[in-house]
DNA sequence: TTCATATTTCCAATATAATGGAAATATCAA
DNA sequence: TTGATATTTCCATTATATTGGAAATATGAA
């Protein structure tokens, strides 16, 4: 992972309704959750609710697929992994491995 | 911790040189380095940096100690453990733990 | 003291992000 | 087809963040 992709992905998840759309599809699993579903659990209109689905797409933390009239949307776990693993890359390796 | 102190960190976290301060610092260990030193390093004015150290050090992610005329700075790494258990909490619990 | 060094605060200019109504696009059912 | 539903794109408004020079503050040395 490079640093530009790191900010992306961090800045995605840097804003509060965002955030929480996030947390609560990493709860929800493979089977996510629809847009309007979405939009409707936080009360969001689906224009500021399908920005954000973009913004957090985008950053490669969501995936979606369509199924019929909706699409669903649900986390990208190997790549929250792969950006938790980058923001501690090399912990405390000039100390000695002393933190 | 709350949703308003992790979007707190991540948007402390969501910008190129922040995030790469945080990096470096996370390598140093407890040794840190001062604001000047990190100032050389990458080559940005005295002011800017004291800003971005102000955001990373307000969002718990740095601490800083006074050494003579320098202030030394080095990752608060219990903060960032707690934020990334935040974000990955109760992964798959509405799925049966399949994610 | 007085001077040099280290860092921060102030502030105004510039840049970037969030919001949501209206219109456009996609899917399905009658 | 036509109509209803689901979502996205467009775009103007509003809000928030970044930058760095100049001045202020803090420390230590002569």
């Amino acid at each position: 992972m490079k640093t530009k992709e790191a900010v992306g992905a961090l800045q995605a998840l840097a804003q509060e309704t965002r955030l929480e759309i996030f947390r609560l599809l990493v709860r929800k699993g493979t089977g996510g959750m629809a847009a309007g579903e979405l939009s409707g659990h936080f009360a969001i209109p689906a224009a500021t609710m399908s920005f954000h689905l973009k913004e957090l797409s985008q950053a490669g933390l969501l995936v979606s697929r369509r199924e019929s009239r909706s699409i669903i949307y649900s986390a990208n776990y190997e790549h929250m992994q792969v950006l938790l693993g980058f923001l501690l890359e090399n912990c405390c390796s000039d100390n000695g491995g002393k933190c």
